[in-house]
Parts: C-alpha cells; sequence; structure tokens
DNA sequence: GTCTATATTCCGATAGAC
DNA sequence: GTCTATCGGAATATAGAC
C-alpha cells in the first residue's frame, strides 16, 4: 500500500477512534514511521486529509451499493446493519457521528463533502426500504425516507450509546430494527 | 451569577457546540473576562470542568423528573421530545453524543459521571414508557427499555443529522416518534 | 517523496503577588 | 478570587537539503 493511502486509512481510523480534533500528524507519522513534514507532503493542510478520508468513504460505499445493486431488499438490509457491526467490532464510531458533533469546527469544504456522503446514504437506504416495501418484504408507515433517517439514526446512535451501557444493546438495537422491518 | 457557575454554564455550550477537544479556557476566559488563571482557581484541570459541567447536567435531568413525577406518560414524553428541540434551536448537540464520539480521549471520571447521567436519562425514560404502555396510552412491542434506547437514540442521532440534511429532519422524526408510540 | 530544522501559535497548567 | 508572568509541551505548517 502506498504512503498517501496509508495516511488515509489511518487518518480514518483515528477520526473514527479519537475525533478530528483530538488526532495529530504526529499520531500518524509515529505509526507509519516516517516524519511529520512527510505527512504534510501529501496532505498540505489537516483538512486535506479530512476530506481525502470522506471521500475514500464515499467510495467504498459506492462500491457496496454497485455490488448489491440486484439482490433483494433484505440482503441489502443485512449489508447495511453488518457495516455498524464491524464498526462496533472495532470500538469506533461512523464517520457521520463523528464529525457532525465537531461540525461547527470544520472547513466548509469537510462539511460539504460529508454532506454529500451522508446523502449516497441515505438515498441507498431510502431506496431500498421502498423496494422491500413495494415487494412486501417490509412493512412501515409512512415516507421511506423517514424510516430510513430513523434506521441510520439508530445504528448511528446505538453505536455511540452502547460505549456507555453495554454492548449487547447493540445487538439487540440491530436485532430490533430488523425484526421490525420484516415481521408480518 | 456567580463565576463558577458562569465557567460551567460557558463550559457546557461550548462542550456541545464544539466539542470537549476543540475548546478551550482561553475560550471561557475571554468571554468572561477574566484570566485563564482563574478559570484554573475553579478548576484546576479540564476535567474537572468536563465533570462539574455533566454533573449540573444530572442536577437539571433529576429536577424535571421530580416535577414531572405525577404528570402523565404523555406529557413526560413532550417534556423529554422538548429538551431535544431547545437543543436543535441553539445548534448544540446533546451532552451524551457530543462526549460519547471523544470518550476514549477522555479521563476515566468522565467517562463514568457520563455513564450515570445516561443511566439516569435511559431510567426515566423506560419508566414512562412502561407507565404510558400499562395505562392503554403508549403501544410498542418488546422491552421498554429496548423501546428507550431507540427513542433516545432517534433524538440523539436526528440532532447530529438534520446538520447535514435539513432542519425540517428535525421535526418530521420527533412527530414520527410520538405518533408512532400514540397511535392505535 | 522523505528528510532536518524551524517558525508560529496555542494549550493546559502553575507560581506567586495583590 | 483574580491578577501577571511564565513554563513545558504539542499542534499545524513551511523552507530547503537530499
Amino acid at each position: 500500500m502506498d504512503t498517501r493511502t496509508e495516511i488515509i486509512k489511518l487518518g480514518d481510523s483515528l477520526i473514527r477512534k479519537k475525533g478530528y480534533n483530538a488526532f495529530s500528524f504526529a499520531d500518524i507519522s509515529k505509526q507509519l514511521n516516517i516524519k511529520n513534514a512527510s505527512v504534510h507532503y501529501h496532505f498540505p493542510a489537516k483538512s486535506d486529509l479530512g476530506v481525502a478520508v470522506i471521500e475514500q468513504q464515499t467510495e467504498g460505499l459506492k462500491h457496496i451499493i454497485e455490488k448489491y445493486k440486484n439482490k433483494t431488499p433484505i440482503e441489502k438490509l443485512d449489508k447495511f446493519l453488518s457495516i455498524y457491526t464491524h464498526i462496533k467490532s472495532e470500538n469506533k464510531v461512523c464517520l457521520v457521528g463523528s464529525l457532525t458533533t465537531d461540525l461547527n469546527t470544520l472547513d466548509e469544504i469537510i462539511k460539504e463533502t460529508l454532506k454529500a456522503f451522508s446523502s449516497l446514504m441515505l438515498d441507498w437506504v431510502t431506496d431500498f426500504l421502498e423496494e422491500g416495501r413495494n415487494n412486501n418484504m417490509f412493512q412501515f408507515d409512512g415516507l421511506s425516507r423517514t424510516k430510513a433517517i430513523m434506521v441510520i439514526g439508530n445504528m448511528i446512535a446505538i453505536i455511540q450509546l452502547s460505549r456507555l451501557t453495554n454492548d449487547k444493546d447493540f445487538k439487540t438495537i440491530k436485532d430490533t430494527i430488523k425484526q421490525e422491518l420484516i415481521k408480518k
């Protein structure tokens, strides 16, 4: 893996483990055994790295969406939920949760990039919920977009909340979301 | 208001507007027209202020719980939801949301104090949801504690998410939560 | 593309006078 | 309880050699 890619990967990990304003270029240079100046060569400003991290996650999500294009709504839901299971297993939070609580301290370019990422996710979930309801696989009332916000929101929040309550709550909420969508 | 109280109030505001690791004692001293050293007189370490902020919110919640003790579950729900409407109107996030994303960077004493605060809130919501279901005012399946986590989680998350989507989504989710609990 | 070296600013924190 | 003064360290960032 080239240095630039490794920096992005580590930046992503640090943002979601410690928060944007708590990590430094020194955290990255130490772990990669390079110097501070080398990190700045790839990303002149911290916000350049922030943008790159969000863009890399956006690309990752696009690949998932493409890969699951022709699968069933239930398979798409399972994939969506499994993303958070993975985040939880690493004791991280999701990118949107991490960066929105710091939003007032972030450069405009980061905010805009993050908005695009969250739109992509919201549209995807909205679409497969709508598709699932039309196929009688899912049941829920109201707009699919509203339901999508609530499903995404519950996952964002339980990742955060279960840091304080206990890890079993994560599985309980994940299972409840699926059960409530599917049960007839 | 005495200086100590004003510092706590400002600290609370800064934590929920900018995040724990993004605010400094200088933010506080400038705004109160005192010196950095004076802030340190009241709170020797930053984590002392962090703890005081959480404890003050804990006291505030205890007062609300006491005041609403003999009111209906629907009145309690409305009060609970109105807390987030107020947070939203100030462009802040809630304390739990703000601090959990930074949790890995916080002193153990802050984590413990925050756990106590979130327990108090979770128990309160669990209790009035259970009470409302027993009174046939609310309807939902499963454990009341699980439902409480989902209701609290949806409010924590929509405060964060609506910073990226749009402010109307906040009201939509708030109204949907109430409607789903109450509708027969 | 990585290094040494450094500039600048800010942060949390403390000593000691008033 | 607030002040002046200051310390040690860490952060973001850049200049210029290799």
